[in-house]
DNA sequence: TATGAATGAGAGTTCATTCAT
DNA sequence: AATGAATGAACTCTCATTCAT
């Protein structure tokens, strides 16, 4: 039989089985590890399957039993990583509007840092044309959303279009926090500061556009 | 300035054969070319020689007497949009001085713009795992002093260290002009729109630091 | 009536590259001689690739760059019966009128015992589900077709529906002619006797049907 | 005539646990059921054993104790067939010096019309190469012994050698009779009143021959 | 006894690279 | 020098079968 790898369709998490005892649940999440470690460290395409399921101490038709395909199994891990994404960005909305705009900066680099690992292997994985198209869809909307929503707790008044826009190039711009975990400590941490000064003068910037607007 | 090796032959890793005469070089221009597009479409990993060659009217032997690994065809394509870029950055630098910070940022902005279609093929490779990682590492640093260069140009007595920073950050920063193409063209337009805003926001703040410091 | 192909080079199969030099050539004759083989001893979905290229001499990827997949070839063999067989159909045809019922049965179980080896392919071939369905489509067809124009040139008169239906069971008979030859010497040759003596009490049959309703 | 074993305790090979309970008996005609119907849609390699368990409610473990491998499981489903195949034969061999020559031929392709659903399932195993070889050499030569004591008792006469070459040959032409279930409604009726004519002919034929013989 | 998670050999297929022509 | 046929290691994925629970 041909051996194409299959599409995920309209799964949202396509996976074979579901673990329902706590031995299948612990060899999910060793294999979700290793998985990140190894996609961090190759790539995806030069990431196998076969040393994922190694290093997790899995049998290669185990691993195939909880991830269909090598897509559906980055994108769990993006799924994953999305969850905690957009939640951390809830939070964030919920106090945004008694924040000030530096304390906020400051907030959402940490944001980030605070992720930092499962972020590595986002980036390895969200360019990656393999796998459902959907799930970075979703991942990338739903980011999205709720940068918007900070946004426009933290500056009441920015317009949905001006605060849509804004989430849009903060999410990169944030991406850098992680990209720079990549230099060496010493520009790692000036990076890191000058990230916090470009957040603030931009979002006092916009605070400003609004209040001339409204005047 | 450091300037980037004119010439391959400088380049000490796995390199291409110079080739002496024009008919060599019209069939190295088209590999490039087609290459930069297979990269394109399909990322690094995904590429094949064989489609590169195809693409180009080149026998795959052939090709192979020009770039003798496909990282190497890679590190090339790499080399010569550092070139550009980095001498797009000294023409920018040459001038910096008599701008605004307004037209400065517009500039930046602009920069990226023309080199899109290049910029998609590094996009596709920078991250690519093969190949040297002395000819990525110089690219790194090549924009970096340039950048670097149009910083403190435009701002004067910006300190080295800081201007290193911001360099860092604003290339990062930049790489959203690029990602931002993908968009749908209202997004996009935003974006682009919001990129200067902040360009020009970061890069007053970072002027005010300069006068309040030597004050 | 359409016609199946009469070179390979013409199939409009999956092909990855016709052989143009005589040593692709002879390559391409090994394969389909140790395709055939294997897929006699193993049936489809028993035979490996991988045999199939040791047995022929050739490394494996040699025999993907003839044939993409498993799939084509089988087709591609099917083909190649498919093309003898019709073309014996076509020669019967031309003498069926000058010939008794007698000669006839006998010409027919011994054309199929001609293409003997090939047939045995062809048994382990049709009912294999991969592969392109048209392909074993058409080779039915173009059968059916050709055993229906020796029953009506042999048998004046004789309605095409009813050649039709002759035609589809006639090939079916004729078909235990090939599994015959797994029989041991003595059955088998009782069997063909046999074969022989029920077509010609059949055709003799028809015959007579025929000129009863004209009469 | 001799017998086909009632019970699998009688087959030497890889065999069945015969199950003692009444719970274990509906267990293993559901799984039977299961893998007819798998077998028949798929084909023998491409079943699996997964899928039978699946289908018939049984745990892939449970399936495995009642049969030890996949082959063992096919040698089953045929030895069941057999039986009812050759009782069919033996009712026939009961009646048939009370037929009329065209009423065998009808009764034939009845029997055959009867046992479609199952005959279905032996085409898809009689040719796959798993499994005991015995057990088919078996079912073989128990239908022959059937079909040449039909043979012989509606043509008296008839010396046992040439009733064998018949039953070999007549047991080929009505798997015709299944493989006419593929084609469509209007060939496959008339491919089976073909199927009558061809029958009666030869049995005719030969009576004549004994006839013929025997002055 | 019954279950289904676990296993791993092996299948089809790809592609960077080599080398005979 | 130019060509493209040849190579084979490595990859993703399957499934008959086993065995701990």
């Amino acid at each position: 039989m041909s051996r194409l790898p299959k599409e995920n369709a309209a799964v949202p998490l396509a996976q074979a089985v579901a673990p329902q005892r706590e031995r299948g649940r612990l060899r999910v999440a060793a294999i979700l590890e290793a998985a990140a470690l190894v996609f961090v460290e190759k790539g995806y395409d030069k990431a196998t399957m076969t040393e994922i399921a190694a290093r997790s101490g899995t049998a290669i038709g185990s691993l195939y039993r909880f991830f269909p395909t090598k897509g559906a199994l980055a994108d769990n891990l993006l799924l994953r990583y999305a969850h905690s994404t957009v939640s951390g960005l809830a939070e964030l909305a919920e106090q945004a509007d008694r924040m000030t705009l530096e304390g906020l900066a400051e907030a959402l680099v940490d944001l980030r840092e605070d992720l930092l690992t499962q972020r590595a292997v986002v980036l390895a994985l969200v360019d990656a044309r393999e796998g459902s198209q959907d799930i970075r869809q979703q991942f990338r909307e739903h980011s999205r959303a709720g940068m918007s929503q900070v946004l426009q707790k933290a500056i009441p008044g920015l317009p949905a279009t001006r605060a849509h826009a804004m989430a849009v190039l903060m999410l990169h711009v944030l991406k850098g926090a992680a990209t720079a975990s990549a230099e060496d400590p010493a520009t790692r941490h000036m990076v890191l500061a000058e990230m916090r000064e470009l957040l603030r003068s931009w979002l006092f910037s916009a605070r400003q556009a609004v209040a001339a607007t409204s005047a």
